[in-house]
DNA sequence: CTATAATATTAGTACGTATAAATTTTCAAG
DNA sequence: CTTGAAAATTTATACGTACTAATATTATAG
């Protein structure tokens, strides 16, 4: 070895080696190695190069060389996997597909691989893909949490991503038994927006429908009972109406069904969904029931979805970033994958969370409080 | 990845991958390849230095460098991984991502992980894919393919996905050029299920919207050709419109517009559309046009898709398997990862296609030929 | 004191040149 | 045809310059 490039290589070796360097301290800059060393700055980078292959050092750009922690270095980070698991409720269904694209989108074009885990919305198979996550090697992980507004089985599994040093985010809710990283909307205030337009309009008699095992829905309730009280108006003990994953099939169709059964001076003239799913499902109810919208009763959704404009009564709702957020969250969770490689402790982000604001989208599905109803 | 050195590593990678360097084979020289990028010798060695790094090179000083052979090598590596890599044109639109559900939850069940890559109906993408596919390990592939009625540049990473006894299957189309196991719908059948329905009601003016850069829409149409032939009707000259990927938005509407300012007796009294997605477009159009659906003319779609009874009007079209189809594809691929586990060799499958029968869902979107048209 | 803008530091990319060392090719001598 | 020396080719080492991009530090304004 009398290459000058492997006498730097070995003289920074062995300060590594002896302890002169510990793990994760800055070695000397690449300049001020050429003047140590009495070589050029090719011949340093050439050096570097090496050792950094072969991990012994780490660089950042801007920032300087380091000695890199080969403890627990061993032959599976050989393999460079590049890959994040992405978790959802659903998949096939409604804003979903949007999230995810945005997602896989901004990865892939980072050359991450992403794997796709579907709960169904059930803590049992949350709890499988967690295992496998944990089993296998991932960089990072996106979680869309399943049930979020009621306890949570498999706290342990994301408490042992964090003992793991496997970095995670959740989208649309969190487990607020944790405090994770979350990018949510602001559903609450979602929720009076809804609720407030209508009542700008004139409505008071206004029947909301919630989906309440998930934390969305529980703040959207809470900002629709909220845009009540500022404006001093009282709720009808009918016109709360929650319902969860089990019977939103049938449930809010149903009780629609009896609260039409009533006179029209107490039938409710408005409704606030859950969500675009909802408000398209009961458009068909009000359409079999020959009320017309946003003539006879008005119907607000959220989300914004693909479906809020298919239709023929174009539906007012509530924005939600969709494949935005999605391509947010790859953004975030490669940034704390990538912090969480350097420093290899756990990283506490400076604010835990990033919040949307929602915006009003006004199309034709709602109206003033028609004289003629009352 | 914009930087002169990688754009050589990526381009030897892709020589390595589809094959046009052996194992043991000498690549161009040094000097060669700054003539051929157009860089310098530094660039050059950059470049060549990350590969042999990363172990897909070797440099024998005097020689040449050469391509290495990574089959002994990632036999170490091996550790189980159970995963299955599932290519698509779209993941958020339409059918697919029921299509990916059907997958996704069969795979997830045996004890697999999905992991998703989207192309975008762009062969650039599919190559990156299929590059990221061979270098990291996949027990076998779902390809739904890019522009299949167009000849693709990456023929040879599928030959190299045989090579490396990899199994893969092609799902709603396939490449002509390779002979893949498949998993299609008869579009063919579909195409004259659509087009002899119209007919049946008395039509004989239907214009046809096929979208011709996928096989589907190709073979669509030929279903559409064969039922006027069958029936000796002949085609108006402008009654078949075709379109691609990029005018898809835009194409369509506008020739229809153009049909619509004919007079009544000339007008096309039926539509028959490649997909439902276009036939919603489309009802748009007509609707703006104050025709009604189905007594001033009738359309018909085609998929089945979930948004043919979200509409108004809901549409009359052919079923299509969906997450069926993606269910079926996560089965044979597991049948051929299994055979090819077993006998390391690649296997010739008795049957190469398995094709759906498609089936007429009638619903309110198409009427008898009415007689104040005329 | 805090937030922000400007500056300095550090690594990354890219061009150039020159010479050394190992290997292959060429060609002439035997 | 074989051998061996010379020439050509090819990678390896090493110097230089210039600019870019990311990060850290410092100075400044509020």
């Amino acid at each position: 070895m009398q290459t000058k490039y492997s006498i730097v290589k070995e003289a920074i070796k062995s300060q590594i080696l002896d302890g002169t360097f510990q793990p994760h301290e800055k070695i000397s800059s690449e300049s001020e190695l050429m003047e140590e060393f009495g070589v050029s700055r090719h011949t340093v980078r050439l050096a570097i190069g090496d050792l950094v292959n072969q991990g012994w050092l780490y660089r950042e750009q801007g920032a300087g060389t380091f000695c890199a922690d080969r403890s627990k270095n061993n032959a599976q980070s050989m393999v460079e996997q590049k890959s994040i698991a992405l978790i959802t409720t659903y998949l096939s269904d409604y804003i979903f597909p949007s999230i995810i694209r945005g997602a896989e989108s901004y990865l892939s074009k980072q050359g991450y691989q992403v794997s796709l885990f579907s709960t169904n919305n059930d803590h049992e198979n949350e709890r499988k893909f967690l295992e496998k996550i944990l089993t296998q090697q991932f960089d990072g992980v996106i979680v869309e949490p399943t049930k979020s507004a009621v306890s949570n089985p498999n706290i342990n599994y994301y408490l042992n991503l964090e003992r793991e040093n496997i970095p995670y985010l959740m989208i649309n809710a969190y487990y607020d038994e944790l405090e994770p990283f979350h990018i949510v909307m602001d559903d609450e205030k979602g929720g009076m927006l809804q609720t407030e337009h209508l009542i700008e309009l004139g409505h008071t008699n206004i029947v909301g429908f919630f989906k309440t095992d998930d934390i969305q829905g529980t703040k959207r309730m809470k900002g629709y009972l909220k845009a009540h009280r500022k404006h001093a108006i009282d709720i009808q003990p009918n016109n709360i109406v929650t319902y969860n994953t089990v019977d939103k099939a049938t449930k809010p169709a149903a009780v629609l069904k009896e609260l039409l059964k009533e006179p029209a001076s107490k039938r409710p003239t408005a409704i606030v969904c859950y969500n675009d799913e909802l408000a398209i499902r009961l458009l068909d109810i009000l359409r079999e029931a020959r009320l017309k919208v946003p003539e006879d009763i008005s119907i607000v959704g959220f989300d914004n979805s693909f479906m809020a404009d298919l239709t023929e009564v174009k539906l007012t709702t509530v924005s939600h970033p969709q494949s935005e957020m999605g391509e947010l969250a790859a953004k975030v969770i490669l940034d704390m994958v990538k912090k969480s490689k350097a420093s290899k402790k756990q990283q506490n982000m400076e604010n835990d969370l990033i919040r949307f604001e929602p915006k009003l989208v006004e199309r034709n599905s709602t109206a003033p409080l028609s004289k003629k109803t009352k």
